[in-house]
RNA sequence: GUGGAUGUAGCUCAGUUGGUUAGAGCACUAGAUUGUGGUUCUAGGGGUCGCCGGUUCAAAUCCGGUCUUCCACC
């Protein structure tokens, strides 16, 4: 089970800074996870990931993975760290929410979900427990519950309802991952998800049955699905306050940078988010200066360094006029200069945050760089 | 030279029993994208319908002329 130390508590907010120990390294909290769904950060080699974005910790994702190229190949490979080469920690998605956002025909049941392929139709079933062993074959440090991700907007009764698949998924779950073992001789953690859509009584709920569970780090899973940001910090900042302190927080799938620097505020430690790469590819840069859209015309002729302040070497190596030609011409080299860009702010920003937290002048700060990264340019 | 075809948005093309401010796809200009299908969606700008003349209440559409490009034949 990996260690979770706190460093510092923020005195003016629920901020705090930590360290994670797993047994593919240390991961310095707050910190954002890239997202590299079929083992591979899109457009990002993975020393670059290290040396220059600075990432701590990649994402996998048991859906995309169990599909293509199957679990023969990871588990022949020796696993996913040996297969894609990443030697430092990685997390798993459960499948939960592409369960819901990709496949197409899909059937829930209490025993599981049967669905469709996106790749070729074809049926598959999952289970608790066949996720549960999924991941110990892909292998991943930080493994995740099989729950539902309720849409938005989710009525009460149907989201009370998942809620109680959930948490009975969690146990068999969490049934299944201690009567197994880690198949590479390192160390896996369960995390479980708190999940209860925007209402305040069903998050209350699952955040205090989620800490029972003790599990090494908690998930909070179903936000960030198109509710208004209040619904979404009012429900973080609800569930932090019940979550143990002396575990990591994750909040699944957020977000903007100030969605990020917002929620580090109310106590998350751990966020991962498709933006910095996805948005990337289609030329929206994120900068310490605010969003800029590549693309516009207004940088046609501009050959000025992308992000003169930024902390990239592709930030100076090329200029705004030669990015906004690649992203128009769909050259990969656009993308592969955008994702890296956008990746080492966002890991720039959280790494940010964690000096402020610990040098206590975290709130000013990010009351400032909020509104620095709403602007336009 | 003769015969046939062609000309409508930047590009490829729809659009005739003549009938409001002429359309599509792509491109372009913007916006969206939150546990990634290298995605998808939304909005916008842009045309004296080759040119000149005629018929008609009304012409991209019918008639005459002219030019462009292409094909075939001599």
């Amino acid at each position: 089970m990996l260690k979770f130390e706190l460093s510092a508590q923020d005195k003016n907010s629920s901020a705090r800074a930590g360290e994670i120990q797993t047994d593919h390294g240390k991961i310095e909290t707050p910190i954002f996870m890239p997202v590299g769904t079929a083992g591979a950060v899109k457009a990002v080699h993975m020393p670059e990931l290290k040396t220059d974005t600075k990432a701590q910790i990649i994402l996998g994702n048991t859906y995309h993975l169990y599909l293509r190229p199957g679990l023969e190949v990871i588990s022949h490979a020796g696993g996913l760290h040996k297969f894609t080469s990443w030697d430092g920690p990685i997390l798993t998605d459960s499948g939960g929410y592409q369960v819901y956002s990709l496949a197409n025909t899909r059937k829930l049941t209490e025993q599981g979900v049967i669905f469709n392929s996106h790749i070729d139709g074809s049926k598959h079933r999952f289970t608790p427990e066949f996720v549960i062993n999924i991941q110990r074959k892909i292998g991943a440090d930080i493994i995740m519950a099989f729950d539902e991700c309720t849409p938005y907007p989710c009525d009460y009764e149907y989201a009370k309802k998942s809620l109680d698949l959930t948490h009975a998924w969690l146990d068999r779950c969490l049934y299944q991952f201690d009567n197994s073992g880690a198949l590479y001789g390192f160390e896996q953690s369960l995390f479980p998800i708190v999940q209860g859509s925007v209402y305040k009584d069903l998050r209350v709920k699952s955040a205090e049955y989620i800490a029972s569970k003790n599990a090494a780090g908690n998930a909070i899973g179903g936000l960030s699905v198109g509710e208004p940001h209040v619904d979404m910090y009012e429900m973080t900042e609800l569930v932090c306050s019940i979550l143990p302190k002396d575990k990591p927080r994750y909040l699944m799938g957020v977000g903007t940078p100030a969605n990020i620097l917002e929620s580090i505020a109310l106590g998350i430690d751990m966020f991962d988010c498709v933006m910095p790469t996805r948005n990337a590819r289609h030329g929206l840069l994120y900068t310490s200066k605010g969003i800029m859209n590549i693309k516009n015309e207004k940088w046609k002729n501009d050959y000025s360094p992308i992000d003169e302040n930024g902390n990239s070497y592709v930030d100076t190596q090329y200029s705004k006029a030669y990015l906004r030609h690649l992203i128009h011409s769909q050259e990969m080299l656009g993308s592969m200069i955008a994702s890296l860009h956008n990746l080492a702010f966002y890991l720039w920003l959280v790494k940010e945050a964690r000096n402020k937290i610990l040098s206590g002048e975290f709130l000013p700060w990010k009351e400032k760089m909020v509104k620095k990264l709403a602007e336009r340019l």
